[in-house]
DNA sequence: ATCCAGGAAGTCG
DNA sequence: CGACTTCATGGA
């Protein structure tokens, strides 16, 4: 994929000559994706992997990450735009070739589908104190209700940046107990936000997973409160990008009664649908996962 | 109204 | 280990 960052190239400027509807000054933290084959930020935004972003007008999206916030337009070409091009860049995953991905997966089995469906999904490279949070308000929960609870974590409890609340860090969360979660709808899971905002902020290592396996790191992060192998799987494919693990939630059970017309616990849909995809399974899955809900 | 949601904790065999 | 129950909340 050709990514241009910065407004001082000639081919920026030749982007810019294409695309004068668009009237935009070029800034140098701007990135321009030109080559949209494998980039959308819809499908990108709406296959569950993040709750922190909205759409605000067409084609045009703000996107929020830590302490950090930008706004993506795509209309022919990708204009995201914010003042730090190389966090966004890292956060899209624009270094990683999805082509290829894409025709690696093409080959096994239940691929053609959802990948020619969600041929635009990206993975995120998200934050993974903010992924261990935003995944415990996720557990057996709705969307819409995921992020309004998230929503107001960040009003409450994050930083005040210019026409937004940051995602809170964890000694701010852990300042606060579990009624106070409770009060924002958080529900039966506001001790597990508190006490896991505790063990974090008094030392419970987030980098660790990284020199872990997938299996490894699994077990590890479900030591915490409000974490469960689903939960453990998705911090370490948004946050960690381990490709090696496989989320396993009420979506992915239909699409294995679909493909198997077999019940199984998740644990063996778990197994069966990694030894399938193996270490492309963490893709695998969000094209799956995408494809299923919005059919 | 009843069901369900990107499930995990607690308890009991 | 596995099966089984309970856990708030609110949108569909």
């Amino acid at each position: 994929m050709k990514v241009i960052e910065g407004g001082r190239t000639n081919s920026a400027k030749t982007v810019k000559k294409r695309q004068k509807r668009l009237k935009n000054t070029m800034a140098d933290n701007d990135i321009i994706i030109k080559d949209t084959r494998d980039f959308d930020i819809r499908q990108t935004l709406d296959c569950g992997q993040i709750f922190r972003y909205s759409e605000i007008g067409e084609n045009e999206y703000e996107v929020f990450s830590k302490d950090k916030r930008c706004v993506v337009r795509q209309d022919g070409v990708v204009v995201i735009k914010s003042d730090d091009s190389a966090y966004w860049r890292r956060f899209f995953d624009l270094d990683n070739d999805y082509g290829a991905i894409k025709r690696a997966l093409m080959d096994k089995p239940f691929m053609k589908e959802a990948v020619e469906y969600g041929g635009g999904i990206r993975i995120l490279n998200q934050d993974p104190y903010e992924m261990l949070i935003s995944f415990i308000v996720s557990a057996n929960n709705h969307i819409p209700r995921i992020k309004g609870i998230l929503s107001r974590i960040c009003e409450g409890l994050g930083e005040k940046k210019d026409g937004y609340s940051a995602f809170p860090t964890p000694e701010a969360m852990a300042s606060k107990d579990a009624d106070y979660y409770a009060a924002l709808g958080a529900g039966y899971r506001a001790p597990y936000l508190s006490e896991t905002a505790r063990a974090v902020a008094d030392g419970f290592d987030l980098e660790k997973p990284l020199y872990m396996s997938g299996e490894e790191a699994n077990k590890y992060l479900c030591t915490l409160k409000g974490v469960g192998p689903k939960v453990a799987d998705c911090i370490l494919l948004f946050a960690y990008h381990k490709s090696d693990v496989f989320p396993v939630d009420t979506w992915i059970r239909k699409v294995y009664a679909d493909m198997t017309g077999k019940e199984a616990t998740n644990k063996e849909i778990r197994k069966y649908l990694i030894s399938t995809y193996g270490n492309l399974s963490g893709y695998a899955q969000q094209y799956l996962f995408f494809n299923k809900r919005e059919s």
